[in-house]
This record gives C-alpha cells, structure tokens and sequence, in this order.
RNA sequence: GUGGGUAUAGCUCAGUCGGUAGAGCGUCUGGUUGUGGUCCAGAAGGUCGCGGGUUCAAGCCCCGUUACUCACCCCA
C-alpha cells in the first residue's frame, strides 16, 4: 500500500491510505478528548530566534522568506521566519503569549504538521505529522500529570491497530544525580553515550565513554551498570541502590520514576517500564522522559516520546513548567503501510452506484441518490448508459459494494433493484427504505494479522 | 553534512560482446450487441533521469549533473 514519492522526504498518501491516517487521527483526537485536552493550533512559522532558543538544531530548520526579499538573507538574524520542527517550543510560546486568557494547569492536544531539513529515510521524513498532549502549570505542576500523561498515550496507542507497544522511561534526575554521584559531571555527554547502547552494543559504549569523556574503568562500568536496568515496576530501585551510588538528587529520581512505573503498572499493565537506558536528546528535559516503540519494530525508533520541562516556558519571573509526549504519527503509519499492518475495507467513501439504463435516466438517478444520501448513505450517479457489465465493473473496480438498477417492466412501470457486488446477490428494493448493513456504511480499517512474527 | 547503491512502459523489472526497445502485471478493445470478476485474442503505451564525450553505431563504455534510496549523525 505504499509507495514513492517524488520529492523525498514529502509524503502524500493514496485515498486508501489517507483513510488510515484519518483513522489514527480521529482516534487519537477522540481520546485526548475523553482525558479533557482541548484542541489549539499554532501557526506553522516562528521566529528563528523562538526556534532556536534551546540552540541545538540548525541544519534542520527551513527558513521562509519572500521571493521579493531584498537582501541575501542572513543566517544569524533571528527574527527570520522559519518553519516549526516541533509543537512543544510552539506550544511554549504560545502559552507565555495567552497566559493572561488560560487557566492552569492547562491541558491541550496539537495535531499538525512539523518540518525538519534532515535526510529522509523510513520513518525519517521532511514534513510529517505529529501529535501532541501536554499539560502546562503556572509556577507548579503536580507531579501526578508525569502518571497522567503517560496513561493516555497509553490508552491511546492501545486503541490503534498497531499491535504491542512498550512505553520505556527514564528520569533526568536520577541519571544526572548518579552521575554526579559517581563523579561524571558531563550529564549530557553521558547521556548520548548511553543513548547508543542498544546500537552499539555495552563493550562499545564502555569504550567510548572512557576515550570520549575520560571516564574511569570504574565510572563507565557502573554508568553501564545502571543503564542496563529494566524493569515493569519498582523492583529497579533496590537494582540501583545496589550500585552503592549515594546522591540527593538521584533520590529524588529514583522517587518519582517508582511512582510512574507503579502507578503505570497498575492501571495499564504490559505497556510500560523503567528503562535506565532512555536518555532523549533535547536537553530542556528535566525529570521523566518517555520513549515508545513498537514490539517488533525497534528499529524504526520511537514513535511517541517526550518528558518533563520545567523551565521551557518562562514570562519574566513566572514559569510554565510542562509536561507531555508527542506521537509521530507520520512515522506510525508510514510503518503500517510498509508492513502491511492494516487494510481497508474498501477505498473510497461511497456505498452506493446507481448505473443508468439510458442516458435521460440520470436526472431520475440523482432523485435516487438525494432519497439515500438523506439518510446518510454515500451515494453517486452514473453519467452515462454504458453497457451494465460496464458500470458494474467501473463500480467493482473503485470498491463500491453496492450498484442501485432501476428498470422497467413490459408495462414500462418502474423497479428498483440492488446488486451487492462481492456476493452477486440482485434483489428488489426501495429507494426510501434501503439501508446497507452497519459495516458498510464506512470504509472501516482492519488490522492485518501476521502470523510467526 | 559524510559514505555506498540505483535510475529503462502506469507498476515490478529483464536487456548477453556496443548492433532495430523487451516481459509480467495493469489499462483499453473484441469474443459475450444491457449484469462485472475466469478464459481467449488483439491494441495502445518509451526524452532508456538529464547534459556532454568516445564510436560507423551507446540503454550498455567514459566524464559531469540531478533525483531517488540505504547507512552514519540526529530524531517522531
């Protein structure tokens, strides 16, 4: 079901896989809202500065400027234009800027698309979709909204055909405190390293953190120690504990990532774990961090990720600290369509054909199809008398399930007749009474079972 | 940004030693003259990515270029 594109990088779906995107999307729209997240939009462009106030990505941002611009465009100047690469600095600055007509804690969903300059491969594009739920506090923000969050994607993500799912989390604070503890003091240094473990294996990682950060023998096998914990709930604390490792602040972590796992244990077993190994690269994380992959498609990397951020969004002395996760939702179902996940029931909405028997019927034929379609029933009309095998299988090829026949007896009274084309089945009807079984009403998706896999 | 691979019909791909551009699927038409799918027959469909070079002759060899693609980096 998928395919190249012409411009790399750029998705544009077929209408049978669009039907999938919106399928996801709906759902996704639907139980944000049962959690009580209203929906916002940003716009697509912010200034360069905004963007960027967190300094780590340039390459990938896309600048907008007009074709009538003046001047070459400066590279340094930060009230440049540029495209979003994400909602959550948006989303930042979007709160600094209304905080005066929100009320807090505020809780919203951001489904749109985000742009980012980087070489496109699956899973990888250039313009893709995301979506997002945080929760923003004015000043504080209870820590129970770490548990809540995690527990919606968690709902969400369970209600699409996705198959297996594991929520793997971490905690800033008890990484940085025990590295400190250990007396590492480059957290962020250490943290990508760690970050590689599942690529590169631990003998390499071990390597590097020694020859790149100048770490002891005896600081990268206990740094090693910890990222290799895993566990579905708080059994991982007395793991760390064991290391021997004493640090306030790693207390403080190893707290709050007990009481997420617990909690997340509890109420949505089997999708989620402590995984000391998660490390997230945007450094404006300061507690929990989330990653999310797809049992079987670890690869493809994290499909919904995200954290805490306590010093994001700041107005003066106020600060928004937040928390949230983001699908992307574009890598999600360029997946789906790679390995063939889901199928539609058909490819286009309409449920109903009504063929014509000579070319003057087609008036007559949309006063048929106005009686369906007022009761809901996708319909449309022929526009010309071709042969009925013709129209039947012009019907056939498109997915139509349904062609509607009006014919005439010898008298040259009027009969309508409807064909349901997958059992060849032909019989009398009314065009005021008809109704299509439930399940065809819809295009419907449908998870694809893969067996052995 | 770095390194590898690929580019021929709508799609998937062959194309030998440099010698007239091919197959399968799909599409269209007919067999079957107003009830599709199967079968049979036929037809349409090409800037061989683009530009240059070598040669009597280039899809094939050489140089350049663009796009796509995989991996790295990073990330959803």
């Amino acid at each position: 079901m998928s395919r190249k594109t012409s411009l790399s990088g750029f998705h544009e779906w077929l209408p049978q896989e669009r039907l999938v995107e919106l399928h996801v999307l709906n759902t996704l729209a639907e139980v944000f809202e049962l959690h009580g997240f209203s929906s916002i939009e940003t716009r697509a462009v912010e200034s360069l500065g905004t963007l960027l106030r967190k300094g780590e990505i340039d390459k990938e941002v896309y600048t907008v400027s007009r074709i009538h611009e003046t001047d070459a465009p400066d590279p340094n100047d930060t009230s440049r234009l540029a495209l979003h690469f994400d909602l959550t600095v948006p989303f930042a600055r979007y709160v600094t800027e209304n905080a005066g007509h929100l009320t807090f804690p505020f809780r919203r969903y951001q489904i749109q698309k985000v742009w980012r300059g980087e070489r496109p491969q699956e899973g990888r594009a250039r313009e893709f979709t995301q979506a997002d739920i945080d929760v923003v506090g004015d000043g504080v923000l209870d820590f129970r909204h770490d548990i809540d969050v995690a527990l919606v994607m968690s709902e969400a993500l369970s209600k699409l055909p996705i198959g297996q799912f594991v929520i793997r989390i971490n905690n800033r604070k008890l990484a940085e405190g025990f590295y400190q503890g250990i007396g590492l003091d480059d957290t962020a240094g250490v943290l990508r390293h760690i970050d590689k473990l599942e690529k590169i294996g631990a003998q390499k990682v071990t390597d590097e953190l020694q020859k790149e950060l100048g770490a002891s023998e005896e600081q990268a096998s206990l740094a090693l120690a910890l990222a290799q914990i895993r566990a579905e709930d708080s059994s991982f604390v007395t793991e760390v504990r064991a290391l021997g490792v004493q640090n306030a602040l790693l207390e403080e972590g190893l707290q709050e990532l007990a009481e997420v796992i617990d909690e997340l244990h509890k109420r949505a077993p089997g999708t989620a774990v402590a995984d000391l190994s998660i490390a997230r690269g945007l450094d404006y994380y300061t507690g929990t961090v989330y990653e999310t992959h797809l049992v079987g498609h670890e690869q493809l990397g994290s499909i919904c990720s995200g954290g805490r951020y306590d010093s994001l969004a700041t107005k003066g002395k106020r600060t928004f600290p937040g928390v949230g996760l983001s699908i992307g939702v574009t890598r999600l179902i360029s997946r789906m369509f790679s390995q063939n996940m889901v199928e539609t029931t058909r490819k286009v909405p309409t449920v109903v054909y009504v063929a014509l028997t000579s070319d003057d019927d087609w008036s007559a034929a949309q006063d048929i199809a106005q009686t369906l379609r007022a009761r809901g029933i996708n319909t449309e009309v022929a526009t010309k008398a071709e042969k009925f095998g013709k129209q039947i299988r012009h019907a056939d090829r498109r997915g139509i399930p349904y062609v509607w026949f009006r014919t005439y007896d010898n008298e040259g009274r009027a009969s309508h007749e409807i064909k349901d084309i997958r059992s060849g089945e032909q019989v009398r009807t009314d065009p005021s009474t008809w109704m299509p079984p439930a399940d065809d009403l819809q295009p419907a998706i449908v998870e694809v079972e893969h067996n052995g896999e």
